[in-house]
Formats: structure tokens, sequence, C-alpha cells
DNA sequence: ATTAGAAATGTTAGCGCTAACATTTCTAAT
DNA sequence: ATTAGAAATGTTAGCGCTAACATTTCTAAT
């Protein structure tokens, strides 16, 4: 049986050493003879051999294989930590296995079973993930976990985010502070914009203004949804004078559904966005924003997984990466 | 040494049968009597036992691993197509492992190896790999390929797309229908859109129109990029009436670009988009657009590989999923 | 009761690597 | 020349599964 390609025995003899020797040659070189190293290496060569992974991590316990689950791929939220996750990952040898978990946790079960089969040597995740079976499953089968985008105060493992209430409280107080009195929310109906909100509540009360007007709309977030979250919220309240949206898509559709209807943003109420997507800078007008640097959590959550699989110990293991206000032209 | 989890022999035990009873228990419960069945179910569930996928894979030469190579994740482009690929994969008891190439083909090498030393039971290509040496080094794996987003002449082994030079001619024939006379293009500097560019410009020249103006950012695309082509296009030729743009984003950029200036579309001039991405139809005015359906690429990539994968051959290798025109407000 | 074929189960070995230990070779000291 | 320790190399076994073949048990016919 076997796939008939190449094997490291037959690059071990075609350098003419024993397997171990070539083994080593690949995977920790300084532990061999330069004309050993050469040998195996011409012979590699040669021989066009690529390792078998599977045999590898089956041998050392060690995949060199890292999951990520996102609840979709398809909202521009999490790619740059995806992107910066799978960059940092290859850098050091690891590959990156994309699991979507759904914004339901039905199938959640599967997917993590499909997870742990692969013996991943981290996993990292990204918005959801809070069934305490499924924190236990991880926690039984002994494979690193990075929370990320959030700063829960029970991480399973490691962690690292920011604080969505206190951008919540910041932009309430921004706002405030421009003299805007008639705050407004639309908002996804997902845990972590719910937090922004309640800190952008809290803040505002503080501040002496009344209860807030809000428009709730289905995850993930849409131009369109931005647009009837507005027609939503002039209905009841045509007085308002700045909105927070929960995403930059939703702060679009708002500037966009201001721009059908012939408001002016920001003269008649300001739009607060939240992500600091790609495009948040060059909209008309260029959108006020939170910006989150969605690649340092994806460099840093790789940092944290490669840090543990080489065995070296995290002593620092909840990082706040933070947030910061892009103050442009819509608030 | 072992990593001390749960095995299959452990699970045999547990049942009282043999553990390649058990292997066919979880495996092809057909082939196994329902009373062991019954006790092999019961004992995984007792002992929360989750199969190794990299032990199975190496014995049966079947990884149940499937990489999708993208450019980049972050461009809102393949999303759709990884998405429906991941979902479809997922149902069949197939990961998806992510590799970026970037736009450079640089790392593709280092890339190539990490995924052919998984042995994956098949590789999506979306964007690029068309060297020389990458193609042979996948046919010499005999790992199955797909192509994808594209109609080449010369598949490399099986093929989801659609041609973008039609694209280009079907664009070109509406506009001139709606009696634009002066077409303009916007594009990013990748090989695609020079394809759908070619066929734009070829058939403008059939019905006889000059040379035409056009703009070339870099990709990925983005807003400002978009801002800024038709900013460089006015400054050149103020007296445009249609604008083609290689993506959705571009488009919008445009139409933000001429609302800053207070030119009106399509008044003035129309826009003509590419992708038919989420927030084409809440723009204003609504985006005209060439729609592509991302997930059936995705779904019908994922079922060729199973397909495969399972032994069965595939007689159609080539599926061509067309385009089609979507009118809105834009041109 | 016997038998033949199918169904169910089991034994053995091997997939392609590396951990763990064992041995050999080198180096630099006296 | 001898020696001790380090460096380099090798042998053996095992990671956790399944392919391939072998054996046992069941089923339904006469």
């Amino acid at each position: 049986r076997g796939s008939g390609s190449i094997t490291l025995s037959d690059v071990a003899k075609v350098a003419g050493v024993s397997a171990i020797t070539a083994s080593r040659a690949l995977n920790t070189p300084q532990k061999v003879s330069s004309d050993a190293l050469k040998r195996v290496r011409d012979a590699v060569e040669r021989t066009g051999y690529v390792p078998n992974m599977l045999a590898g991590g089956l041998a050392s316990s060690r995949s060199r294989l890292v999951a990520a689950l996102v609840p979709t791929i398809a909202g521009p939220v999490f790619l740059e930590t995806v992107q910066a996750l799978t960059e940092a990952l290859a850098v050091s040898g690891y590959q990156l296995m994309l699991g979507q978990s759904g914004y339901g946790g039905a199938r959640e079960d599967a997917l993590l079973d499909a997870i742990i089969g692969r013996r991943p040597d981290g996993i990292v995740l990204t918005g959801i993930m809070h069934s305490a079976e499924g924190r236990r499953r991880l926690l039984d089968a002994g494979i690193p976990v990075v929370e990320t985008w959030d700063l829960t105060p029970t991480p399973i493992d490691m962690l690292v985010g920011f604080s969505h209430e206190k951008v919540g409280n910041a932009v309430a107080e921004y706002l405030v502070a421009q003299g805007r009195r008639k705050l407004a929310i639309v908002t996804a109906d997902d845990y972590r914009a719910g937090l922004r909100r309640k800190g952008f509540e809290e803040t505002a009360a503080q501040l002496g203004l009344p209860p807030l007007p809000a428009c709730v709309v289905p995850a993930p977030t849409t131009l369109g949804n931005g647009r009837a979250g507005l027609a939503d919220l002039l209905s009841r309240h045509p007085d308002i004078d700045a909105v927070f949206c929960s995403s930059d898509i939703l702060a679009l559709g708002v500037m966009t559904e201001a721009q059908a209807r012939g408001i002016a943003v920001p003269g008649q109420f300001a739009v607060f966005g939240f992500g600091d997507l790609g495009f948040a800078g060059d909209t008309y007008p260029a959108l006020t924003t939170v910006r989150i640097d969605g690649s340092a959590i994806g460099y840093q959550a790789a940092r944290f997984i490669v840090e543990r699989a080489e065995g070296r110990t995290v002593k620092e293991r909840v990082i706040d990466l933070g947030f910061s206000l892009v103050k442009r032209s819509s608030a």
C-alpha cells in the first residue's frame, strides 16, 4: 500500500545516511555535520522530496496546524486578523485551518470534533464559543486556546483583545464633548456589539442624557441594514443629532440613507462607525470611527501559539491591545 | 511517548471488540452488526473519544483536508467562494486549509511545500498559480486541482469559472445600447481584470468607438483607488459618459468621488461595477453591476474534489458558470 | 443435519515519520 | 598515547490508525 511517493528513507538512502540523520538534517540542522547536511539537502533536491507532515505530526505529537474559528469568513471584520494570523504562522512553518461556526451554535459540536481530530497545536477563537461544553472539550484536549476580539473576565487560556464597553464609553464621551445631545444607536444583535452599546448608554446616562433610541439589526451587518436602521430611527425620532453604529458598513449605510434623503452629515447629525475598515477614510464625508488593529491581534495570537508549541511558557496570557478613535469628518 | 489521549484501542476495549471493528463502526457502519455498532458508539460517548485524523490519514492515504489558495483573504471577492467551499466540505467531513500566496509569486514555493506536505485530497486555486513549475509540482504530487474564477484554455485538471472577456463584451454592448458613447475604464492591474478590459475594448472598437481612456490602479482595489481613478480620468477626459470598473468597490469609489464633486450619476455618466457584492443593491444610486455566483463556484469546487476523493471519476471537468448583468440605477 | 455463501469479526503488518536510547567518532586536554 | 566529554550518527520501537488477508459466525438453502 502507501502513496508511492518519495519518503525520508529514500532520501536517506540517496544521501548515504540513516533515516534519523536525514530527519535531523531537515528539522534540526545544527545537530548534524555540515557534510551530512549537504548530502541530505542534495538528496532532497534531487528526489523532490516533500516531508509527509501527517506522519511527522503523528510521530512527534506536533501537527504544526492551527485552527481558527470565525462566525463567518464573509464579514470583513475578522479578515485582517485571519490574514495576519495566516502570514505569521506560515513564517514559523505552521498552517491555518479554517472553521466557520456560523452564528448559531448547532454545528459547533461537529466542528469541534473535526478540529480536535486534527490535533492542532492551537486554536484561535474570534467571536464565539462560549458554551461551557465547548470550553471543556477544548481544555480536555489540551490544546492551547487564544480568544480574541474581546476582553472576557474569565479567559479559557490566552486572550488578545480590547474592551468593548470602553469603546462605547469613549464614543459617547466624544460625541457629548462635540456638543451632541440626542444620541442614537444602530447596532447588530451580536454579543460584542451589545457590550459597546452598554458602555455607550452608561456613559450617556452618566452625562445626564435621557435613554437613547436604538435600532437593532441582525448580524452580519450590511449597508442595507444601515439604511433601514436610519430610516427606522428617523421615523421615531426625527431630531437625533448623532448615530453610533456597531460597524463601519452600518455607518456607511446610515450615511447613504442620509444622502438619499438629502440630510447633511455631519451637519444635521454625526455618524460614528466601528472598525476602521479600508474604505472608512475615503467615504464622503470621511467616516469617523473606532480603529481596532486587527492585524496586531492576529500576529499576537500567532505568537502566543507558536510560543506554546515550542514548549516555552507564556507568562503574560492576557493582552489588551486597546483601540483608538479616528477623527475624520462625519462626527 | 504519545499524547496520552484516548485512542481507538481504548474505545475497542471498552466496547469489547477489536480495534478494526471499532474503526469500521465509525467509518463504515453498514459493515458492522447493529449490536457492535451500538456498543462502539456507547464506548465513544463514554470515553469522549475523538479520532486522530493524522493517524487515519497516514494509514489510509486520505487526509480529508482540502487546501484553498487565494491571493489574499482580505479582499471581498473570493470570500463567498471560500465560505461556500468551507461549508460544503464540512458537510462531507473535510476541512479547509487556507493558504495566501500574496500577489507576488515569491513565497509560492514554500507555500506549495507546506500544502503538499499535508497530503491534501485536493487543492482549490483562486486567482493565481500559473507558474509552470508550480503546475508540475501539483501534478507530480497527484493531488486533484480545481482552478476557479476563470476559464483558461489549458486547465491543469478541473475548472469552475466563467469568461472574463465575455463579461467585458457584454458590459460594452449594454452601455452602448443605452446610448453611451464616451466609455472609460477604471481597472485594477490584475490578470483577470485585464481580460475583462480587453473584452470591453474589443466590443467598443467593433461598435465603432475610438480607443477608450483608462486608469489602472494597483490590486487589491479600494474605495480610495476608485476616487483617485475617477479624478485622474476626469482631469484628462472631462466628457466621459460611462465608467466600467473592475470591481464594485472601485465603482463605489467612483460614485463617491462623483458625489463629492457634485456630479450626477447616472445623469452625467453611468457607472458599471463588477462582482455584485452585498452592498451593491443599497448604494445610492443602486449599483448596476456584473453578478458572479461565488457560492456556486465554491460548492462546485467542493463537489469536484469530494467526487475524486471518494474514487469516482469526474467526467465533465470544466464548468462554465457564466455571469449576469444586474441592472439597477447607476447605469 | 449438512453445506455454501454471505456477513461479521479478527490478526498482522505497515503508513512515514521521530523519540528515546545506544553507539561511534571526534576533539582537546594531559 | 590516553582519556573524558562532546558531537555526530545509528538502532529500535512506537505514534494511532486502516489495508489486506484470514477466520469465525450466521443465514438459508437442500
